[in-house]
DNA sequence: GTCGGCACGATTGTCAACAATTTTGCTCGC
DNA sequence: GCGAGCAAAATTGTTGACAATCGTGCCGAC
């Protein structure tokens, strides 16, 4: 093993367990961390140069909001949603977002529409590139920066742990190359945020929430052998 | 330091760090456990006859439920909620629990209804005989109850997690002796779930939910040295 | 040739000692 | 008598080594 003192990436800043949580609910989020993927502790301390208490606790917490599986004595894997958790990650989405937009289109300022403008203009260039990452990441946090707009730290975290389990999902059951969402109906919903129509915008949110979950298949058979099919997906 | 071995309520079963969390949540539900309690490492090891390791882990996910607040190097103790923070939680619950209940209107069973049915009567036999504890603690579980019936395992964790901070927030700002839920109204949410109508039940959440928070008093003015304040609550 | 058992290697889980920081009580000086 | 400073004690944070468990490859028996 090799000495654990500094990573290559950052060899400056010692990583806390809030950014290592940060940056592997990001890479789940742009579908870099495929489901099933194991995340063996010394790996890990390699690749944020820190001990393994610190990766320990950061994998309980990852575990603890359900972005990884913790199997006992058998180490930590990123976690391969079924299809029944995957209809309960969308019917508490549609629960929780279209009240959260409600909220934020009361609360929007002149700063937040423009923030979401800019936003939506960086989604709008991934996807023409084609950066495909990117578009993802931006689209899921398309969602998050709603939530904050609405102002409340609790709705936004479970917002926040609601998209990157719905990346999950998409990395199982998505067509290859589906992103997460169609960006106009982002576009719809900074309109209707621009003009103050709560309603509205709730209302959006919840089909646009279905529409996501309608370019799902979740037909397989709760397939719990879960590495062989994802093994086929890589060779 | 007394020997680390068993504890005297429980001699042959040594706790999992779920059962240490639940049994911190039930004590955060009841209120036995005031918000700015410590919670020391050495006290809980001797309380549960556990290593260090596992109460550190299960004060690690209390903290990432926001029910205890991590001070670095000065240990672990409950959450004593701002007015804010308060303020957000009401509103997160506002947001879940109407859906959660309207959800299970469509769901329930006979046999959640009988359960439900027999919740209930428990709770207002805890109401008659004046069993404080009881009555909070099954006042709170009801909504819970109510989000298990709506089958998703989701929305139920995060009710649980609402309803408990609720009681932290009661503990802090509500008049001392009120319980968390008028019991009458449970009664009526009953009733809408055997007749079927989820919107009447969902409206009925929604007002139910301000008025439990009608009944607190959050104008405090964000008194950040609550020990002070808790102090002499106990004297 | 294939299946069952066995031992080895690797990884995770646990524990105990150590280091660091905070808190508390005391003493000294004013 | 009161407050600042200091020192001891207690508590938390971290590190390292050790124990337990699981997966894997090998070997032998049928």
């Amino acid at each position: 093993m090799r000495n654990v003192a500094q990573n290559p990436e950052s060899p400056t800043t010692s990583f806390g367990e809030e950014e290592i949580v940060e940056q592997i609910y990001e890479a789940a989020i742009e579908q870099r961390l495929p489901p099933g993927t194991k995340l063996s502790e010394s790996a890990l301390c390699e690749a944020f140069g820190v001990g393994r208490m610190r990766i320990r606790r950061s994998l309980l917490l990852l575990a603890s909001r359900e972005i990884v599986e913790l199997h006992s004595n058998r180490g930590a894997y990123v976690s391969s949603p079924t299809p029944d958790q995957a209809r309960e990650v969308f019917e508490a989405r549609r629960s929780i977002e279209p009240n959260a937009v409600r909220i934020a289109v009361d609360r929007a300022n002149a700063d937040d529409l423009g923030t979401l403008k800019r936003h939506l203009d960086e989604e709008a260039v991934a996807h023409r590139d084609g950066n495909r990452r990117q578009a993802i990441r931006l689209s899921g946090q398309f969602h998050v920066e709603l939530a904050r707009i609405a102002g409340n730290a609790i709705m936004t975290r479970m917002v926040k742990e609601l998209v990157t389990r719905t990346s999950l999902i998409i990395g199982m059951f998505g067509a290859p190359g589906t992103t997460n969402c169609a960006d106009t109906e982002h576009y719809q919903l900074f309109d209707f945020l621009v003009a103050g129509d709560g309603e509205a915008a709730s209302q959006l949110m919840n089909s646009h929430l279905e529409h996501i979950e309608t370019n799902l298949d979740l037909t397989a058979g709760a397939s719990r052998n879960v590495d062989l099919i994802e093994l086929f997906k890589r060779s």
